[in-house]
DNA sequence: TAGTATATCGCAATCGATTGCAAGAATAAA
DNA sequence: TTTATTCTTGCAATCGATTGCGATATACTA
């Protein structure tokens, strides 16, 4: 690597006619060293260029301020968002922060956390793949105790801190919502089973049918990966049963987009003929015609907590804490995508 | 950190009678190894659920085998495609990719250098953010010889292989195609003058208009951050100049929203009184009414190219290459923001 | 059978920093 | 002046893996 010699404590310390150790003291400000010595050095280091390398340091102290996360996409402003909060307490904690995209794929999730093992990061944070069903790849950091938060997609077998949303509201108010607004036979786009979240919010959405007297027609839910291509699948798919949808809740904002504009390609009024409402208020729900209401998930909230949980367990890691799960608000946005009454 | 002990090619050894050079060969799959005790040592290794500490093999060999990234948002279309294709590569080839994001801080990009710079990773890709003019920070790489390739923001003044997207081309033709349009009055909002691509982009529209024999007005031009709010400043300001442009080149998506929302919201038409063009191709520009007209850039190609540059270098340390400029096509997507003739 | 070549494997140094313990110097107390 | 304290600093082990070189053991050649 270092075409130039790489510069370590021994050399400053041979240039001072000290000891590494001194070197090493004096750079962490340790007060056994006389002041004199500790400025005499940092002086020195800085003239020499001295760069610690960190990787020695951690391979000693068996700690590397890192923080390890994994989402499954970091293109999703869901993501983005929390990961900035991850960021900004672990920065001002003095961690560091790696990150990493599954891509949903189990297989990469898995390799990931191999690597973020490797590497070992003192605790990570993540939200599982779409894919994921299995948690093996966890047992790794749960077996070795290092702490592990999750956050949005959970699992249930792991004992750790939870944080999710409340996407059982979300889809409850969802619904209640397009019901309120006069809709009577409600679709409803749902995720893949295997994820809580998905669950819960056609819990929800089941729920808030029942409570406002509304026999719940199966032929009116689909599952799906919530893409682009199968949100347009599944609205055809929709649009052609015995039954058809006067609402459509979506499990997400993409597919609620692609609703839509099927909708409005084959002449179908949005919100008058079908309303709509999404999950997750990405940044485009906002600004497409008609703007598409859709529930809000605190992002960044989420990301400051699970860092402070994580960099929490790190700190205190003897004791095991009682493992938490952390529900934080949705919030109904309404737009224009669902709105008929003015 | 572990509480379970940690498992070192120390205590296979042990378990086996062998040494730990044995072991240590044995898991690299060094031939000088008979393959007897190859497989007998990594079936052990299996067995007992040794986990490599890549820290130790990295201060020990002096490579990490980590790309760092740093770009200014994740969060953006372009930056996370351009992700998507460095870590593509970069897995395939075995490589880490670590990625950290500026917020377009000058500060947090130099703190962010540091650390990359002290946990030793083999080369960095960066795209520099929007506020940084001095590159001091950097000069940690280029001393110690440590690869970097520069993508979309670059800066000239530091040796290294630097892929760029046709920024020049871009702004031409899509200047260029609002004159075919019909327009006359040209209005244009770029970024910071710091920044290469905005300059870029600027000369292909001036370019484009003195080719067209329309003369340059300079109160048509507004340079800004190109933020959502900014753009909204920038669009009234053009709109209350005394010659009134009919149509706006943007030098960002978000900015051709922002124009275009006002231009709605007050009763103007677009394309058919002011026509507008953006540029990235940020995934709303498609979905929102009307469709901006955009150029796109090819994110993930770039990725791709740079992950290869930087791995190139990375293992061929010795020989100082040629450093290259590469320039990445662009391409115009004509939507409705800008299409008046049928 | 002696001598040489080859296949296997171990010793020990090394990467760069941290840290418990001890030693020497300086200062205070007796 | 002697003893006890308090300050400073150094010694040397350690973290876990890698690797040049040397040492055996085995196979092969003459």
């Amino acid at each position: 690597m270092a075409n130039q010699p790489e510069i370590t404590i021994h050399d400053i310390a041979k240039k001072l006619n000290l000891s590494a150790s001194t070197v090493s003291r004096s750079l962490q400000d340790n007060p056994v060293i006389s002041e004199a010595t500790r400025n005499l050095v940092k002086r020195i280091a800085d003239e020499m260029g001295y760069r610690p390398n960190i990787l020695a340091a951690n391979l000693r102290t068996r700690r590397t301020n890192t923080i390890g996360v994994i989402v499954p996409l970091i293109n999703r402003h869901f993501f983005s968002s929390v990961i900035s909060g991850i960021e900004e307490v672990a920065y001002s904690r003095g961690f560091a922060v790696t990150i990493s995209q599954s891509n949903d794929k189990h297989e990469k999730e898995c390799k990931i956390a191999q690597a973020l093992f490797a590497n070992r990061v003192d605790g990570i944070i993540l939200s599982i793949g779409m894919e994921t069903n299995t948690i093996d790849h966890l047992k790794l950091f749960s077996e070795r105790k290092i702490p592990m938060v999750f956050f949005d997609r959970v699992v249930d077998e792991i004992k750790a801190h939870k944080i999710v949303v409340d996407d059982y509201g979300g889809g409850y108010r969802a619904t209640q919502h397009l019901i309120s607004q006069g809709s009577k036979f409600i679709a409803h786009i749902g995720g893949p089973g295997n994820l809580k979240i998905y669950e819960n919010r056609e819990k929800g959405y089941f729920d808030a049918l029942n409570d406002a007297g509304i026999k719940i027609d199966k032929s009116l839910i689909i599952h799906n990966n919530l893409s682009r291509e199968e949100g347009t699948k599944a609205v055809v798919k929709l649009m052609q049963n015995p039954v058809k949808p006067d609402a459509v809740f979506c499990a997400n904002d993409t597919t609620a987009l692609s609703v839509i504009i099927y909708l409005l390609e084959n002449g179908i009024k949005v919100p008058e003929d079908v309303a709509v409402v999404g999950f997750s208020n990405e940044p485009f729900s906002e600004v497409v015609t008609p703007s598409i209401s859709t529930i809000k998930q605190p992002g960044f909230l989420m990301g400051q907590k699970a860092a402070q949980l994580i960099i929490q367990q790190i700190i205190h890691q003897k004791e095991e804490p009682e493992y938490k799960t952390i529900v934080m608000p949705t919030e109904l946005i309404i737009r224009k995508s669902s709105s008929r009454k003015q």
